[in-house]
RNA sequence: GCGCCUGUAGCUCAGGGGAUAGAGCACCUGCCUUCUAAGCAGGGAGUCGCAGGUUCGAUUCCUGCCAGGCGCGCCA
């Protein structure tokens, strides 16, 4: 069965081929009409009166049959075969709800399967065999990072865990802008920057960059080369200066991200794609398929022919021949597809959204399915202190750098607050309130969680408990408070949530689901005693919340949060 | 003008064609001689921006409007 890796799910699907059935035989009989078109979807109550398990479905099919929901129930039900199955009692309620109540049985198996597979527990097969680039971040190398890329930072490699934990192998890509003209204002302005260090007069370009970084990049290039590149002309001296530049930079950006506990598989070059040749290629190729006309002394690609608004330049009128911008991203994005990868993510900021048509236009141009790249965006990051708008811009100088961000919050803090907003929405991060480092952070709450359980650990060590009873061992009917059913109930949901949040590539979701968790160990935690008096009941207990702990680590390595011993 | 995003509790935000709309923070009341009180239990607090439409049922989907943010280059 696809994707039936967890028993939660297996027990799902049970019960939809259950229901599946039932009105298979209700239509043999004539109860219900041949062309009935039905999906049978199970969720879980939020009140326990509804059920352990609950479908609306006979109310959709009602609709298609001109009944009612309560009567469509009914003949369901009439025919359901429960013999066999967990299922002990099926409701009709309110306006023609299924609840199901189930025994025990499903909840024992499922944890028995998060204390087999342990720190693998969420994993599943549903994208088994999908190789997906994720491209994120991919900032250019002439300024520090700034928040917005620390939001996308989290958000893309957040995402990546997740997919990778519903099956899919993925490769996440900083694509390095070490290219093109915004790395030559980079070398001018170092270039300005290091002559003034020296003592000579030189005037910062209009365009140039402002930032103190640029300055003490020109003091180690002194250390490193003294004086020695004004010797050279011009162009060697431009050319040397830019790429001590970007190396600089480039390995700045990775030490930011390092702190913040995100490693990148791959860092493409901008540079070595234009080396290769391969923005020739583009053109021919587009110009071979009749994709282009000239007009205005400009090479057009026929963007309009697939979904764009209007035509695109590809080559410039100037003096040149300039390509634009979009043959050196149709010639990067054609090589990651070359690559092997059968599906390209690419997370941007919301400048871009005007970017996407064209983009997956020149794919489609290129003969690239349209479903082959997938273009999320993620909305601004206004800074904001108090009531007022912090302004930012890489020449004005004054910005809040990602640096300053994990100094000030932690790279745990930063990122649970990325991602508990969803990706799409506008976001003001109050600097203020993030430096306080209160405890009144969210993350707290899930890490304390976590941090509970070990110190329930170290006490049952010491006191000689059996810390290591396994399902075989444990008495699973001493679990019976309703917090301890809550709880595993919510443990046995970990899989079929990643995969649900990885799919909708909303890792927002995820957060959620770990508060909830949290929430639930921490009810079970002050209503039930874990040590006490009946060692029995102590062992079970243990168990519980040894899978609690899995269940919160493994969420928490997925969102690239740590998981404290103590707090 | 066109495009994208947003409008839900005092604040920051989740959610989502159905059964009593949620969380965190803030506020109020209880709970530590026992595994961490960064916690728990309870309480107050909402015309789900406005107006139409589809539906047995809309806060959710559709249309229009209002408000806020962002983008609309032969820049990348």
């Amino acid at each position: 069965m696809q994707g039936a890796s967890s028993v939660l799910m297996e027990v799902k699907q049970d019960i939809a081929q259950r229901i599946t059935k039932a009105v298979e035989k209700a239509q043999e009989k004539g109860e219900l009409p041949q062309d009935l078109s039905m999906e049978v979807k199970i969720e879980i109550p939020s009140r326990s009166e509804q059920g352990d398990f609950a479908t609306g479905a006979p109310m959709a099919m009602a609709r298609q049959v001109k009944s009612n929901g309560r009567t469509v129930a009914g003949i369901i039900v009439k025919h359901l075969d429960i013999d066999d199955s967990p299922v002990l009692r099926v409701d009709i309620a309110g306006p023609g709800f299924l609840n199901f109540f189930l025994d025990r049985s499903w909840l024992e198996r499922a944890m028995a399967r998060i204390w087999s597979e342990g720190p693998s527990y969420g994993r599943s097969d549903y994208c088994r065999g999908r190789k997906v680039l994720l491209e994120f971040v991919s900032a250019n190398p002439t300024g520090p990072m700034n928040v917005v890329n620390a939001r996308a930072a989290a958000v893309g490699d957040c995402l990546a865990s997740l997919l990778e934990m519903s099956g899919c192998q993925v490769s996440r890509e900083f694509y390095v802008n070490d290219a093109g003209n915004q790395t030559d204002i980079l070398a001018d302005s170092l270039e300005v920057r290091y002559m003034q260090a020296l003592g000579q007069d030189a005037q910062m370009p209009e365009n140039g960059y402002q930032g103190d970084y640029i300055k003490d990049l020109a003091n180690d290039l002194v250390q490193e080369k003294g004086s020695s590149l004004c010797d050279l002309p011009h162009p060697q001296r431009h050319d040397a200066i830019k790429e001590y530049a970007l190396e600089r930079m480039i390995a700045w950006q990775k030490r930011t991200l390092l702190d913040y506990g995100l490693e990148f598989d791959t860092w493409f070059s901008e540079k070595s794609l234009r080396d290769s040749g391969a923005h020739n290629h583009i053109i021919e190729v587009l110009k071979a398929k009749g994709l282009t006309y000239e007009k205005d002394g400009a090479l057009w690609f026929k963007s309009t022919e697939f979904g764009d608004d209007k035509d695109r330049v590809l080559v410039k009128s100037d003096q040149q021949g300039s390509a634009t911008y979009i043959v050196p991203d149709l010639a990067y994005h054609k090589n990651k597809l070359e690559r092997g990868f059968d599906h390209l993510i690419d997370i941007l900021g919301p400048d871009h959204h005007g970017y996407i048509n064209r983009l997956s236009a020149g794919l489609m141009g290129l003969g690239y399915p349209k479903e082959c790249l997938e273009i999320l965006i993620v909305q601004t990051v206004r800074l904001v202190k108090g009531k007022e708008l912090v302004k930012m811009s890489k020449r004005g100088g004054e910005f809040i750098t990602m640096d300053e961000l994990l100094e000030d919050v932690g790279k745990d803090a930063a990122r649970f607050f990325f991602l508990m907003r969803s990706p799409e929405s506008h976001l003001d991060f109050d600097i203020d309130l993030a430096r306080l480092q209160s405890n009144e952070n969210p993350v707290y709450y899930v890490q304390y969680a976590h941090a509970r359980i070990a110190s329930i650990f170290r006490q049952a060590n010491q006191e000689g408990f059996n810390v290591a009873a396994g399902p075989s061992e444990v008495q699973f009917n001493l679990l019976k408070d309703p917090s301890e059913l809550s709880l595993m109930k919510m443990l046995a949901a970990f899989p079929e949530e990643v995969h649900e949040v990885s799919k909708a590539r909303e890792p927002n979701r995820i957060i959620k689901y770990m508060m909830d968790v949290a929430s639930v160990f921490h009810t079970f935690y002050t209503k039930c005693r874990v040590l006490g008096e009946d060692r029995q009941v102590s062992e079970a207990r243990l168990y519980l919340a040894r899978l609690a702990q899995i269940v919160i680590a493994n969420a928490l390595r997925a969102i690239g949060v740590s998981a404290p011993e103590s707090m």
